[in-house]
DNA sequence: CGCTAACTATGACGACCATCATAGTCAAGA
DNA sequence: TCTTGACTATGATGGTCGTCATAGTTAGCG
């Protein structure tokens, strides 16, 4: 109940990063947005935006991290499934106005240490997503390839779709995506 | 001469919106960036800043539909070979610096006008990849399938390799989805 | 109850932003 | 040569940004 309000405004610069850019993230828009008190931005942040972008961006990624595992996928091509849910959910639920908060932040930053952390969460799904896809079946270094690209397709297909306010994009990405990974399998 | 100064604004828009997204596009760095004339910005361009990064999408995108058929490819894995090329170049010549100026532009705005702009920029890569593919030996229905994925994986590639400072994540994506065009066209 | 530490309200600051008005320059054509 | 229209210099305007200082409030613990 203490970091209530703490808690409040990361997760809305999580939200206003996914559908506005790191351009439509201030204080302003954070407040208005979750209604938190104006007067505790720095007694929560006291480094100021970048360290409230930042706890954003571990946030996101570590919501991504959770929402793999839940529950934990038993084959490759249920893992990847699973991933994509994920993503179409976030597609669906928002009507196509919310992407990636971590590519928001990396397309629009040239803050070293922003970089960094954005690095960082990309580097943990990856990893994540070999895992599952290795376990489920593919041969390491097949799971390794195979999880890099499904990241960056997408992440670009959550780019396409929302920019044409459709699910073509992000579906065709993942049926191709599939299909490849139904073929490694057998 | 005459639109010289006007030419060269535009240019300087794309390399900032790639290397540095639309925050970093301001009349103030596009001046600098360029060496244009100050005063002459409402002469050049009357509706303001969006039409500016409106003129910058449109010229991102013609850049990247010339250089596709330049020389126009032969078969599907030349073209889709090429269209690699033409993306790992920026991300090399910039050292990792440059992205998509279109994409930088999707996450950022909520401008109803710059959105639609972006889908059409998008949206003629699409048919031209198609168009390339179809040609080269693919399944009409396949050869829009891959052009949808190759475009969605490409452009989250760029965001990883950016964030990364490496070529890994491209050169994974694109040999993965090779390999997948390789087992089409035989 | 009283105190202390955590939290919040208010408002100011300098910087930068997009926009625009006014006044100048300059070159090409009559 | 004179004029006209295209281009540029200069600087102001109002707004928003991140940041922070100061003062007020609350809540939990002694």
């Amino acid at each position: 109940m203490a970091d209530d309000a703490r808690e409040k405004m990361i997760l809305g610069a999580v939200r206003l990063l996914a559908t506005t850019g790191l351009e439509g993230v201030s204080f302003s828009t954070v407040l208005e947005l979750t209604g938190a008190p104006r007067g505790s931005i720095y007694h929560h942040f006291p480094e100021g935006k970048n360290q409230l972008i930042g706890l954003a961006l571990q946030r996101a990624g570590q919501y991504l991290l959770t929402a793999m595992e839940t529950p934990p996928p038993k084959g490759a091509i249920e893992a990847a499934e699973h991933f994509f849910a994920i993503w179409r959910k976030v597609l669906l639920d928002s009507n196509f106005q919310a992407g990636c908060a971590v590519l928001a932040v990396t397309v629009a930053t040239r803050e070293p240490d922003l970089l960094k952390q954005a690095r960082d969460v990309f580097s943990s799904w990856q990893n994540r997503l070999t895992q599952q896809l290795a376990k489920g079946g593919l041969k390491p270094d097949r799971a390794r390839m195979m999880a890099t690209t499904m990241i960056t397709a997408v992440e670009g297909a959550m780019v396409l779709s929302r920019a044409t306010r459709s699910s073509e994009p992000f579906e065709t990405t993942a049926a191709t995506l599939l299909d490849q990974i139904r073929s490694l399998v057998r």
